[in-house]
RNA sequence: GCCUCAGUAGCUCAGCUGGUAGAGCAAGUGGCUGUUAACCACUGGGUCGUUGGUUCGAGUCCAGCCUGGGGCGCCA
């Protein structure tokens, strides 16, 4: 099949060199006849670009009439630097095979496409321009997560997906079954959990956090980097059912030394991908939003402002602007507070910490003024909560309290609390969602189109 | 879960105060020695999301349902 042999167009751009005897493999992205000759862009899923396919001698050509739009093929020929046209190198074929027909009811056309039109087509989709980009900067993100906590010394944690702990108080949660559901076993008027496949109610993860908290306390520095479900039936662009989270959990780190290391990581993203994924980022930057390339270029150069959650109730209190939803110390922050202080107060990222302990889980560490926890949410311009962390409470007495406090079911959470009563040390963490990232730094103003096979209530083709 | 907008040709949309449909692109055919969302000419293509109602007559008005977008809440 010459897999080994074949020649990326990817490499081809970036090289720009002539050769002899070049194979090429991809799908037909575009068709140009006159009457002597037949122009081709040839796509190969390596990189934007398109390959220039020369025909100059299209009736010698077997099977030209089905090389169309969508089609699958295999070029042989010789590459031919062109520095004065637009498209810099093109391949005059010698030989040309029809490698996989494509019928002319092919979906995708030469025309740009709506978002919503692909989503119903999203076996289809990675092959236009925009999800081969979105899919390519995936996957050059994912691995500079890896590289940033890799770097650092931190280990990859698998946590499990399937869970017997209520992480966050039930209700959200997808349940994981085998029972029959037309003939539950009852025992004494309720379902009998001790009948099911792992003798336990047990869920679909909604985060790794618990379980990493268990490796930070034995390996120091962790981090998970996996796939959560909520069966929340949130109906927005930013909700999904399945999404994957970063969650570092550090042992002997404060909530400080956790906002440090937030503030660090966010940056190295940015970074990466202005320096790392420059032909996503243009693409990005001229077809799905302007000013994203300076955007993240403004983002490096500022600073995080600090600020606690009582303080930044007062400068909402005093803001001129007249918002929706009133603001008073205990309530939770809503979105438009949250980029009032980003956008228009500070206008820089801020992190804002120490909430009240009522609107926070029960993990996060309560401080010493007894009404609030050492938790953060970091909060940027234009989508607000990136990314929300906390110091997780250490001391067993204190964390007992807590959980009876929040009503969590205690049952599960034995081995939690052995983590407090055996060696145990202050420890902090935070999550951030990976494809709010990718929104972030894309532009793309939608999550179902940052996921491959977007998960979201009354929605699970393909 | 609440509010709101939309569903007309393969795609993107137009269709005013009710008189059974139109454009651009796509497709098909022909033309063109270099195109690059190629261009030019011609041709074919629609039970107007669905069910019911009002009416002499419904794409157009009314109600329910389905699907999708946006806003809010929950969060990542």
């Amino acid at each position: 099949m010459d897999y080994f042999t074949r020649k990326r167009v990817a490499a081809i751009m970036a090289e720009l060199q002539p050769a002899e005897d070049v194979i090429v493999m991809g799908w037909v992205r575009n068709r140009r006849d006159s009457k002597n000759l037949v122009f081709l862009s040839l796509n190969d899923g390596s990189t934007l670009n398109n390959l220039q396919i020369v025909i100059d001698n299209p009736g010698e050509v077997a099977d030209l009439e089905n090389i169309r739009l969508g089609a699958a093929i295999r070029v042989a020929g010789r590459l031919i630097p062109v520095p004065e046209r637009e498209h810099k190198i093109e391949l005059h074929p010698g030989e040309i095979r029809l490698v996989g027909e494509c019928p002319k009811e092919y979906p995708i056309q030469k025309k740009r496409h709506s978002f919503e039109y692909l989503r119903d087509i999203a076996h289809l989709r990675p092959r236009t321009n925009t999800f081969g980009v979105a899919n390519r900067f995936r996957s050059k993100i994912a691995y500079a997560i890896h590289k940033f906590y890799q770097d650092r010394g931190f280990f990859y944690v698998h946590s499990p997906i399937i869970t017997a702990t209520d992480a966050e108080g039930a209700g959200e949660q997808f349940w994981v079954t085998t029972f029959d559901l037309d003939n539950i076993p009852i025992n004494e008027g309720k379902v009998d959990y001790d009948k099911d496949f792992f003798g336990a109610q047990t869920f679909l993860t909604v985060s790794g956090q618990l379980e990493a908290e268990i490796m930070a306390l034995a390996l120091g520095d962790v981090y998970t980097f996996g796939p959560t479900f909520r069966a929340e039936k949130s109906n927005t662009p930013r909700h999904v059912s399945e999404f994957w989270m970063i969650e570092p959990e550090m042992a002997f780190c404060d909530l400080d030394e956790n906002m440090q290391l937030a503030g660090e990581f966010l940056m190295y993203l940015f970074e990466y991908a202005l320096g790392e994924c420059s032909e996503e980022m243009e693409f990005f930057n001229r077809w799905i939003e302007k000013n994203r390339i300076s955007t993240l270029e403004t983002l490096l150069k500022s600073k995080f402002e600090i600020v606690t959650y009582t303080e930044a109730v007062e400068i909402l209190k005093k803001a001129k602007k007249k918002f929706e939803f009133p603001v008073d110390w205990g309530v939770n922050l809503q979105a438009e507070h949250e980029r009032y202080l980003c956008e228009e107060h500070f206008n820089s990222p801020v992190m804002v910490k120490d909430y009240p302990k009522d609107i926070k889980a029960f993990y996060m560490r309560l401080n010493d003024d007894d009404k609030t926890v050492a938790a953060v949410d970091v909060l940027v311009p234009q989508i607000g909560e990136i990314i929300g962390g906390s110091q997780r409470e250490e001391r067993l007495d204190v964390l007992k309290k807590q959980v009876e406090l929040f009503g969590v079911n205690e049952e599960t959470l034995w081995w939690y609390y052995d983590l407090r009563r055996y060696g145990s040390v202050p420890h902090s963490g935070f999550g951030l969602g990976f494809a709010r990232m990718l929104m972030y730094m894309s532009g793309m103003a939608n999550i179902r189109d940052v996921i491959p096979w977007p998960r979201t209530p009354r929605s699970a083709k393909f």
